[in-house]
DNA sequence: CTGAAAGCGCTTACAG
DNA sequence: CTGAAAGCGCTTACAG
């Protein structure tokens, strides 16, 4: 009941001053040097165990946090590890990402700063002002920031999708090879003529667009023609124009891949508003494993990108270029098809 | 081609020295008095336009961003915002509330720092040692972390689930009303006896149970039986063990609310294989209005949480608190009821 | 074993 | 109009 209905903390003051190291030198009768030296353990110091104890417990007992933004100061690097993350809907994987990131790296005492990057300053600006420890990126960065970056010795991690042969250090999943899995199944089932159920996000066309090349890359190779394409938006009627489209002509397409498990979901809704029997007459597959997928009907038939595996590539690939060493190997069972009955 | 095979960066060497404001100075011919004057458009001083003109430019060529640490430590507040997000997967509005809310303190120069809260550092020290402009919470913090941020003159805006009468300055979303939507919808349409596909993660409890509660309490009001509960898995076959389950008995449940799309779609998936017709044996009902919703079989009947309002609402609510305003008032559109054909 | 002092980069009274 | 100086909190050579 503080006075005249004040709501606390609203008035914007500068609150209670902060617990310094002075302060808990002061209560513990040492230098701010041997407070300095106790809490950080520092090595090739003798200090006795009676006075740690008491350094210690005086910083308890104050509740004192050092500040980073002096530490920062001190030592030119601040305790974050900046993560540009892109203008697109990503989804549960991003979700897993910087989850299984963060905790591993709080067990390095590191932060994680999100930034998205639709936001109007500049990279640069954010770099410069916050001194990260390392910059992960889901896309690629322009030359001029990666090379400034490596300049101010930040560490860059950094997503370049389907560069070829893979720059190590690089953070990537091939898109290109989901679509030729994709391919493979439907043409492994016995189909010939493909149909490609893109999205109509523009974001997402980072993504599709490999994806798409995947599938018909693989036809190509099979001697089979050419994927005609359409694209969805995620509803039924959308995706019964789009199997309407794809099953008319002369080669009318008797299985469909989609840009990813929602999409195929919106041609699985337009096979059923046509009347049509999946995967009789239709063969559907997805990509991404959502839980929608195996509940859909029939259940979905998709290109799983294991979040779990690509999470610890990413951490270990993080803390691999944090300590110098070399980034790790490419893990090789991220992707993984699952068998289901729409295809 | 920088030679010998270094992995360029990998060495982690201290990398160029930092642009100061005194490189600035230096290169303009003026004082770092003058320069932060300029750059920061201090009120109060007149300095021609010459001179602001010549810093400008030297500040652009030399690619100069004042450190964020440098000017944390004089002003004893930082340019962040953190945001403490819980364990739970919380999906698409968490990240819709986390991009509206940077995009929008973007605008103001703040950048957002997301902690992850299973993370296992105490909340304590984070805070203490980030001095955020704002702390905002999608739980609620511990009385000791709320009293000692308003002490060290931090905002605070948390989510208070379904408290009432509602802490200004709180932002939630009353999971009640979600929870009496649903039966309402239900009742509404003749049915008698409720069924409760609840989770069974028990990280969405803090969810679940305001959710079944609403169900309750509508149902006692209307003087209808209890709702019937049995936590369902996302997969077909819980879903179908569910709705046997609810289905059995003296008083058979003729309607399913579900804790949200995904158990709802579940549900969905456990009548197909009990052979039922969905809504005339069993009406189901989710929430959220997943983007699967709509294309499900039958199209889901559902209570919609709008992300837009909420993410409007809790930028609102974060940039009242940093500019000492009154919060804003709660919007009373975030909840929609959609009705398709499964309810 | 422990302390006095410098310096990281910034802003802001204060003095010309 | 502009500059010299102090100080935010920390760590770390350096000197006892």
């Amino acid at each position: 009941m503080s006075g005249a209905g004040t709501l606390p903390g609203a008035v914007g003051g500068a609150g209670v001053p902060r617990v310094t190291s002075a302060d808990v030198a002061r209560e513990s009768g040492v230098s701010r040097t041997t407070v300095s030296y106790v809490l950080n353990d520092t090595s090739g110091t003798v200090i006795s165990e009676e006075t740690r104890r008491r350094v210690r417990e005086a910083a308890d007992r104050l509740g004192y946090a050092p500040s980073a933004a002096a530490r920062t100061l001190r030592s030119g690097r601040s305790d974050l590890v900046l993560c540009v993350v892109p203008d697109w809907p990503v989804g549960p994987v991003m979700e897993a990402l910087l989850d299984h990131l963060t905790r591993e790296l709080a067990a390095r005492d590191l932060s994680v700063l999100v930034h998205h990057s639709r936001g109007q300053r500049p990279l640069a600006d954010l770099w410069r002002a916050v001194t990260p420890r390392a910059v992960v990126g889901f896309t690629a960065f322009p030359d001029a920031d990666e090379v400034g970056m490596r300049r101010a010795g930040i560490q860059v991690v950094a997503t370049v999708l389907d560069e070829e042969p893979r720059r190590p250090g690089a953070f990537a999943v091939g898109q290109l090879q989901v679509g030729r899995l994709q391919a493979q199944h439907l043409v492994g089932a016995g189909h010939r003529v493909i149909g490609y159920a893109s999205t109509t996000d523009p974001r997402l066309a980072e993504f599709a667009d490999p994806r798409l090349a995947g599938v018909r890359e693989e036809c190509r190779r099979l001697g089979l023609p050419d994927p005609r394409v359409h694209a969805v938006e995620l509803t039924a009627e959308s995706g019964r124009a789009a199997v309407r489209a794809l099953r008319a002509g002369l080669e009318p397409a008797s299985a469909i891949a989609a840009y990813n498990d929602e999409v195929a979901l919106a041609v699985l809704a337009g096979a059923r508003a046509e009347g049509l029997r999946v995967p009789d007459d239709v063969a559907v597959i997805g990509v991404d494993d959502v839980t929608a997928a195996r509940l859909a009907a029939p259940p979905l038939t998709t290109v799983s990108q294991s979040a779990a595996v690509q999470a610890r590539f990413l951490s270990d690939s993080v803390t691999a270029a944090l300590d110098g060493r070399p980034p790790p190997a490419h893990p090789d069972d991220v992707l993984r098809l699952v068998v289901r009955e729409s295809a």
